[in-house]
RNA sequence: GGGCGAUUAGCUCAGUUGGAUAGAGCGUUGGCCUCCGGAGCCAAAGGCCGGCAGUUCGAAUCUGCCAUCGCCCA
């Protein structure tokens, strides 16, 4: 299947760099010619880069090198811009024309073989098209969801699981050894709360009048947990213990139901996570008091009032903060040091977190933990989630934990299936509000992105199937004749196809998969125009074989993309 | 009262880390079916990138102040 733990890679020194890459690189040897052979004062190489263009009339590709060396070479932008175009050539055949346009920009224009190389190159490496190495095998553990089993997940729960799921499989595909987890705080008053709600129904069901206590969770699923503890061999006396034993036992057993339950809604949202880890087992093993140990190593604890303090000033936070209450408590915090330290000690070199965007203050206090036990700011990130506003058909949804009248993600995923929710969910930057419109999620048409770039995926599939049925060979990337794509839209696809791997090197650096989402809907946009327009199975063999090529393509890079999403690419719809 | 984040087309949002005339979807208006799946395509209209200053060849992007909204913390 997919898998987590892809290897980088096999190193392909020589291989076909990126465009721009190899143009800069083109663009630094053009530079020392012209420093060397005396025609620019001698000069550090000053930061530059080389970038596509806006408008077609700009050429391809475009840099700004020139305007970069003006102030130091004592020259005015276009006579350096001169010099290096004259130093730079073709590039090695690369480069068809190039100009030197407004204050000092050089506009190249390629040649199309430099774009169409891709298409071959796509089919050869297959679904590893676009898998970079930029982790070069480190290690790297997303932690997300992370939800206390106090109920069901959430549509706000299905948004960050969609996005850590998402950014494991980023980063694995970008070199990384990636593994994911889930941090169950299963320690806290929040699941003696729900041991305690449980109970109440429970006596309730039996007959008791008291009243149910206001800050318990209120939802149905208590009481049906409640209805099904007492029918359950561990439950059946449960109301005969004492009071703490049987809350302790309400609590135990209904943390285990509801966390089976949220594994088994993340396996339906097609979310893989490898290991679930325990707040308690953290506790109970020592971890804290040995997180303790290494900060006071440290010199980064001290006692007042009473309690133990963590120096998170010392690292940027506001204010120090509090480890273990002068009650002997220990606090949230002490075992979210200990859970991070875990992590290290683990063996990973960099860590995400996926967290709410409520949970947004707490970062400058684990980035000061992180600090405080000599790690780098760098090697912790933490994604934040915003709120999910669910709609229907524009109208609000009611959503309220506390009134217990809340939209499950189970239920959402139910109505309009994981690829539409997953793909809404990844389609905005994680740091801003999300509209979800149920009525929009469950259309078929293109209100409804997802169709719409999975649409695209089906007619390459069909295009295939059309071929084979009509006896024409799937065509040998090869041995095909590229020179026969002279369309302009032809060759713009497979610019946009040798886009992919550097968008997806950016998406994994920024943690950003929303921009996967947007490449996708571009690319699929553009083969349907040029599909619209284009018929790809005609007469000449030769044409026919190259642009069943450029769609095969496009299918790969679109499920690939897909793939990156946790979406399918179906062959059909 | 401090801190964080936002502010881009009627609506929902991108904007590749400072590049040339700011993009997409929806909505609106008008077109395209003897065609490999029309679940599609094409075109038009629509903008003070919240405001003011600064940095520089060049700012939606970086800095400072202000305004409005949201969240976190006392």
């Amino acid at each position: 299947m997919r898998g987590l733990h892809p290897r980088p890679g096999p190193a392909r020194p020589g291989q076909r760099r990126l465009m721009k890459k190899t143009l800069a690189a083109a663009l630094n040897q053009a530079l020392s010619a012209a420093c060397a052979a005396g025609a620019l004062p001698v000069v550090e190489a000053p930061e530059f880069v080389v970038e596509k263009t806006k408008q077609a009339e700009h050429g391809d590709l475009a840099s700004n090198l020139a305007l970069q060396l003006a102030r130091p070479c004592r020259q005015s932008p276009r006579a350096v811009a001169q010099v290096l175009l004259k130093e730079l050539g073709d590039a090695g055949g690369l480069i068809a024309r190039s100009e030197i346009a407004g204050p000092g920009f050089l506009n190249f224009f390629l040649r199309p073989a430099a774009w169409l190389g891709v298409l071959p190159e796509a089919m050869r490496r297959g679904a590893d098209y676009g898998r970079g190495d930029w982790g070069r095998g480190r290690r790297a553990m997303v932690e997300f969801v992370s939800a206390n089993p106090t109920g069901p997940l959430h549509v706000g729960h299905g948004r960050g699981a969609a996005l850590g799921d998402a950014l494991a499989r980023l980063l694995a595909f970008s070199g990384f050894s990636v593994d994911s987890e889930y941090y169950i705080n299963d320690a806290g008053t929040q699941m003696n709360t729900l041991g305690r709600s449980v109970l109440v129904r429970a006596r309730q069901l039996k007959g008791s009048a008291e009243p149910f206590p206001d800050n318990h969770y209120r939802g149905d699923y208590i009481k049906e947990l409640a209805a099904e503890l007492l029918g359950a061999p561990q439950g059946r006396d449960l109301l005969s213990l004492p009071p703490e034993e049987a809350a302790a036992l309400a609590t135990d057993w209904a943390g285990g139901k509801i966390l089976d339950g949220i594994k088994q809604d993340l396996a339906v949202f097609q979310v893989h996570i490898q290991n679930y880890f325990s707040e308690r087992s953290l506790v109970a093993g020592g971890a804290v008091e040995r997180a303790f140990a290494a900060l006071k190593d440290r010199g980064m604890l001290y006692e007042a009032d009473g309690a133990l303090w963590f120096q998170a000033t010392a690292f940027g936070d506001e204010k120090d903060r509090v480890v273990r209450r002068s009650s002997g408590e220990i606090t949230y915090f002490a075992s979210d040091i200990a859970y991070h330290l875990d992590k290290l000690r683990r063996g990973y070199e960099f860590l995400v977190d996926v967290w709410g965007a409520d949970h947004h203050g707490y970062v400058p206090r684990v980035k000061a933990a992180m600090q405080a036990l000599g790690q780098r700011p760098e090697d912790l990130t933490v994604v934040l989630v915003q709120m999910v506003n669910l709609l229907r058909g524009g109208e609000p949804v009611a959503m309220s934990t506390r009134g217990g009248e809340f939209v499950t993600l189970r239920e959402v995923i139910d109505e309009v299936g994981s690829d539409s929710a997953r793909f809404i969910f990844l389609s905005r930057r994680s740091d801003a509000q999300l509209d979800f419109d149920l009525e929009v999620a469950k259309a078929q048409s293109m209100d409804n992105p997802v169709f719409y770039v999975q649409y695209a995926h089906t007619r390459v599939a069909a295009l295939l199937r059309k071929a084979a049925e009509a006896g024409v060979p799937e065509p040998e990337a090869a041995k095909v004749d590229l020179g026969l794509l002279t369309g302009e839209e032809e060759v713009a696809l497979a610019r946009r196809l040798a886009e992919f791997p550097e968008m997806v090197e950016g998406a994994a650096r920024s943690l950003e998969p929303h921009r996967i989402t947007y490449y996708l809907h571009e690319l699929a946009g553009s083969f349907h125009s040029y599909y619209n327009g284009t018929k790809v199975l005609v007469e000449d063999p030769g044409l026919s074989a190259a642009r069943l090529l450029l769609a095969q393509a496009v299918g790969r890079v679109l499920a690939n993309g897909l793939g990156l999403l946790g979406v399918s690419a179906p062959e059909k719809m």
